[in-house]
DNA sequence: CGACATTTATGAATATTATTCAAATAAATT
DNA sequence: AATTTATTTGAATAATATTCATAAATGTCG
């Protein structure tokens, strides 16, 4: 019978990385959340960053590959950034856990892990500027504006305020009145015709 | 004769900070690119996280102050949000491990650190809220985005955009011309008359 | 089934690094 | 210049990441 350790010790770390914060976190506490020894989290992982990239690379399949779906349904340019935007807070709001992860932790991995450049963000980030060429390409969408940038200028306005959500504790305000928001901004500061949202 | 030891020990953990990342730098290596024995550190620290959060605190404030100063100069609530952001940029272009620690491992830190919450940050992202309400209440900007969001898509985008500059080796896009397009897309999207920029 | 081989798991042992602290040095005071 | 006080040192200690010899589980084949 293949065993679930390796995807149990992933779950757990998610978990404790966020609750704990990657420098924090011990491993000893990740393999006692998983219910495993010690020394079996080093069978699944080199190291301790290795835990972090992992989550990453193997949790970004899915919330990818889902995204892209989502977004085949549409066929406009505009309706598919509404949309990234919608599933973004969605997911955001539905995994605070994976969310915190991704947005603080990673950004120290991607920095110390010393060459390593994830192909699965990239491939995130891309899916907005996909959406935003085909507009450029059929006219909706200014042509002054560069789409790797933009794609920047989105996810960096998403991942600030699912950020900022994720850790304020009151939760006062809503993801889903914060996408309205965003969208209000950047779509009217991209169409090149002003129609109403 | 006021040792300035604190000081050298702030500026060799940024260096250090940035280039091994918060997790893998050592309190050793910190202390020796000060030039001061191991422990010295510890009279001047809590601890590893507390140098952190000590740079983040202490170099904002002449980051916030000549911010303000600056801001002070143009009177119009647009002219003040190109001059944030112009300046945002040229600080990242003149200290980038500053710029890097900002950015990758405080967000590590805010979360970490279990309740510290920077009253510093704050203070610098409310610089560009105060200017996004001033244009509202001159009638510049839209009165339908609120002021903390807005602060925080622009914020965001910044952040993203520099971190990328940070990390890319070759950075060959330059930051100068990527804030004209931030200011390209977000003016347009908080004008309320559309003009040239 | 039951002996043997192979794979997987354990947790005590080891290595690394954060933090402390007794002793030494430097500075200030009288 | 002797004494007191403040600062600095680096070796000692503590915490935690990682390894590894041993044990347990699983698979193989007569």
């Amino acid at each position: 019978m293949r065993s679930d350790k390796r995807e149990r010790l992933l779950k757990a770390a998610v978990k404790v990385f966020a609750r704990d914060g990657f420098f924090h976190a011990k491993v000893e506490t990740i393999a006692k959340e998983a219910g495993v020894a010690t020394g079996t989290t080093y069978l699944y992982f080199d190291n301790k960053d290795d835990i972090l990239i992992s989550i990453f690379e193997e949790e970004m399949i899915p919330i990818i590959e889902g995204m892209k779906k989502e977004l085949a349904v549409y066929k406009g340019p505009k309706e598919k950034l509404i949309a990234f935007v919608h599933r973004f807070m969605k997911m955001a709001e539905e995994n605070p856990d994976m969310t915190q992860l991704l947005e603080i932790e990673l950004r120290q991995s991607s920095k110390f892990m010393h060459g390593y450049k994830s192909t699965k963000f990239k491939e995130y980030l891309d899916i907005i500027s996909d959406a935003f060429v085909l507009g450029q390409e059929t006219g909706v969408f200014r042509q002054d504006v560069q789409p790797t940038l933009l794609k920047q200028i989105l996810f960096g306005a998403l991942d600030q305020i699912t950020m900022n959500w994720t850790l304020s504790k009151s939760k006062k305000f809503s993801l889903q009145q914060s996408a309205e928001q965003i969208l209000n901004v950047v779509l009217k500061g991209i169409l090149i015709k002003d129609t109403e949202q």
